[in-house]
DNA sequence: CGTTCATATGAACGTCTATTCATATCTTAT
DNA sequence: ATAAGATATGAATAGACGTTCATATGAACG
């Protein structure tokens, strides 16, 4: 158990999709371009990212509205980052 | 960057392997039998933590004995853990 | 030195995963 | 109803990853 959520937070874009919605909220096309990823991918990792649980979807006219639900996700990508940034100067790249 | 340190902690063998050895030390073997893995299997991620730098390894006679060197790890799995277990109730299983 | 214990290494294999491309779906506006 | 905008979906592909098996390495000890 626990895989599938690190399994999702292992890949980088999404993490970045991530980073990117953040406490706010965005749409498809604005996280596209955003971080100058294909369409068809962000979708794909918005749905995986939706299936774990991290976030959240609203319809709102033709666009559709991602939410991170899970703040505590933001904070442990960021004692992540901590403790990945310490692990940098260790003879280990 | 970062992604080396998630990727190796997605792997249920490898973050079992840490909590095996957790704040102590164990040789290859007995994380080998603790965990009911092949020895080969236990060598192969030990190389992958090592080089990620979350473990140490010291001779000791025969033995190669390995240690956990950030135990902020550990912290990490621990609210990983909570926050996969919050995501449990929501739909998405 | 040869043997045994303890571990590391490399090749091989199947499986999972990320990405791309093409297309389908759904919504609003004309 | 048709078109355009916004997003989802499915197939296909290439590369990464975990595991196993067989073998190599290294240390201690007779």
């Amino acid at each position: 158990m626990n895989d599938r959520l690190f399994k999702c937070l292992g890949d980088q874009n999404r993490r970045r999709i991530l980073y990117c919605i953040g406490r706010g909220e965005m749409c498809v096309d604005d996280i596209s371009t955003c971080l100058e990823l294909e369409q068809s991918l962000v979708s794909h990792h918005l749905r995986e990212l939706l299936e774990c649980g991290l976030l959240e979807r609203e319809r709102r006219g033709k666009k559709n509205i991602y939410r991170v639900t899970k703040t505590q996700v933001l904070t442990l990508l960021e004692s992540a980052k901590e403790l990945g940034d310490s692990l940098k100067g260790c003879g280990c790249e």
